[in-house]
DNA sequence: CATGAATGAGACTTCATTCAT
DNA sequence: TATGAATGAAGTCTCATTCAT
């Protein structure tokens, strides 16, 4: 079958199907791969440079043939984790069709799917805990995420109200009320997720679920006859 | 009611309390404030124990005389910090009177003014950033402000279904997503929110506001007799 | 005695003079002079750090209190041993009185009690060795040291050829000619000289005055009637 | 003529004479030259092994084949290079004809053009910063360099003054003073004179033949007759 | 022979912590 | 108590050297 797939052959041929090359090769992932995974578990100061060569099983030397100093390596994940992060969901919204809350819904278990459970969810962690040390990265990852995340996001409400599906809200903060629970809990899984404490057990899926339901329902426009059952009770 | 409070009482009566004597009193004050400054702008790891001292305007020795450790200081930071959160609203709820809806209102707005908009909120981020570097803290925080914030926020909504005010929903993850704003926020504030970058303005107030808009309306027993407005539109 | 010095006095009374403050004072003096040789013995690059440190009788990071760099404690070095060189001689040419050949004679050798035999004599030998690694230094030196220098001894011939003294001859050439073997002992003397071969003696007073004695009997002004005593070419 | 270069006439004949197998046996000379400017560039220590193989055109390993460490290299430069200069005028002064002075002006010209204006000059440099690094290298240049010179030039001197053309001087302290300016010359051009600085320019041949004049006019032996000008102290 | 990926000892530098004053 | 000079463990990074291909 070889002979089908071009990919393989030429990688058979050429040097680069040798062992050493193809470990080269895979190098890079692998070493930021364990970057992500300790400096999520650490932080970018606590995370030792030589253990995340360990765990890429390399030495430390090794690391500084692919990534000139610790910092780089640091600026590296989270570039790789971004643009992963900003393909996601790109073209789902432009031709969805469905309803806009199904939409939403859509959107919001996809990204839980994709990024929140991911290990790459841990990428907020350290942004958030790290962006004040690293300027540059806060433009950046504002033009590379949070830009577009709003965007997506606004762009869905904006969507369900032309289409008289949502009520009239303001639709950007309308976007973060709806992007906020699920960066909480993405970061959660990486700090309080991450301990062996004795607590009330979040489940994502759960709290997705009911967030979804909260606020789907909270767009919804209200029907004129509906009276307003405002329970009095306060003031006495 | 000084005379109930040994320290207060030696403090205003002895001569010692000269503006030196007054300064050493408020020393640990001023270290944990520098720190918490410190901790929250550059980590807990990237904080230098020199520079805390500097803010605090004492030296670097002195630091020493009060924390037995960076480790220590750092624990009491969380510590006190921590128990400013608590005690907050903690008696609000149970002798409240109004509706359930105005009382969650009530309280998300408190927390934000007593603790979202204060410089204690940058707590909330480096407790995200550092637990797992601090495994002792993880229960105590646990102990100290999820489970509590989750009893209170779950208390209100459980005050509000069995009211008959809310419809019912799983308590505990409507908690969850009603608190996830706010820590969202909170912590955004000390990091994107503290970098000089262009990007989409967020309005902590308005965003709390229609937080507050869409789930207390996605709370609310909708009336039997309303027609589902399903938006027709999907499949084409 | 003591009262009529007020350095002295003032030393007694103030901080200073702890015996702390005086090491403190001390400091950078030691370390530039561990630090000056342990370069000129093994070169900046060789030059380990750690090792000035020792020979100044303090740790590795004390070091770092007083250079922020090991490169910044080689500048610092060489700064500090050419303002001594350049003071030299400044003034004792311009108003010495005696003829031309005495003042050569006296500036070499006052160059060679000053500095040739001096451990500053070193500074030579590194800075020839590693110009080229600091280029900064290239222009600061030769502004520093070599200008001056250039001129002192142009001026010096200038004035013997202005006299009648000295015949006429390129004065920037024979400065450079006086100049070298002084350069060339005072290198030597910091690198075969401090090694334990077994080869001819280089005795520099006696090569100073020998060269002395040829170059002034080579700029002496020849007697018109002395015969060219030109050996007819041996072997024909 | 090439029928007597045995090496010459093999790498013509032979069916190795590949343009690669000329390359394999102009490796070592390849490596000794580039290792040579770079170490005059840099120094020993900071000239790196893989700088060195890649002006030679081959990998680091490469170079490794030929030499089993960085400190052989140097060696090896050192050697090659000395080797060179030995031989250099070992016969010219046995059989030269002509007077003192001129065989004096044939050799320093001699050994300017073949080394001072060479860039094996370089090796001067190097030898004079880096010998108390390597002990061994001290006798060896000893030997084979400084003591050879020392003879050669004595040798001359004393020719000189045998034959009644030069006046009695100690031969020794002659020929030292004789040799400093062409050292001092050649360890300039690759320090000071290979960097962009804007100072007094010098110019080697201009140097070299004041400072023959001077001193073949020093060594000069007087006529009795002749009147001492004493100059009138300058200064009225 | 040639390559260049990998290694790890070792150097520079930082900074939490100590302690003499 | 308060200070800040001093320490040295620990971390980042470099580069001579090795060795599988």
């Amino acid at each position: 079958m070889s002979f089908m797939n071009p990919e393989a052959s030429a990688a058979e041929s050429t040097p680069g199907s040798t062992s050493r090359q193809r470990r080269k090769e895979a190098r890079p992932q692998e070493l930021l791969d364990a970057a992500l995974a300790l400096f999520v578990e650490k932080g970018f100061a606590a995370a030792k440079a030589e253990e995340v060569a360990q765990r890429a099983g390399v030495s430390k030397g090794t690391l500084y043939l692919y990534y000139p100093s610790k910092e780089e390596l640091f600026k590296a994940v989270v570039r790789q984790n971004l643009s992963s992060l900003i393909a996601e969901g790109e073209g789902m919204a432009a031709n969805f069709e469905g309803s806009s809350s199904e939409l939403l819904a859509c959107l919001i278990h996809t990204w839980w799917d994709r990024v929140g459970n991911t290990s790459a969810a841990g990428i907020h962690k350290i942004i958030l805990a790290e962006v004040r040390n690293f300027p540059e990265l806060a433009q950046f990852y504002t033009d590379e995420v949070i830009i577009p995340a709003d965007r997506l996001f606004g762009a869905c409400v904006q969507r369900g109200i032309a289409s008289g599906e949502f009520r009239e809200m303001p639709v950007h903060e309308v976007a973060t009320a709806l992007i906020a629970p699920l960066i909480f809990m993405a970061v959660h899984r990486h700090s309080f997720g991450a301990c062996p404490v004795h607590g009330p057990e979040v489940d994502p899926c759960a709290v997705l679920d009911t967030h979804l339901d909260l606020v789907l329902r909270g767009l919804e426009v209200r029907t004129p006859a509906q009276p307003q059952p405002k329970p009095k009770k306060a003031r006495a």
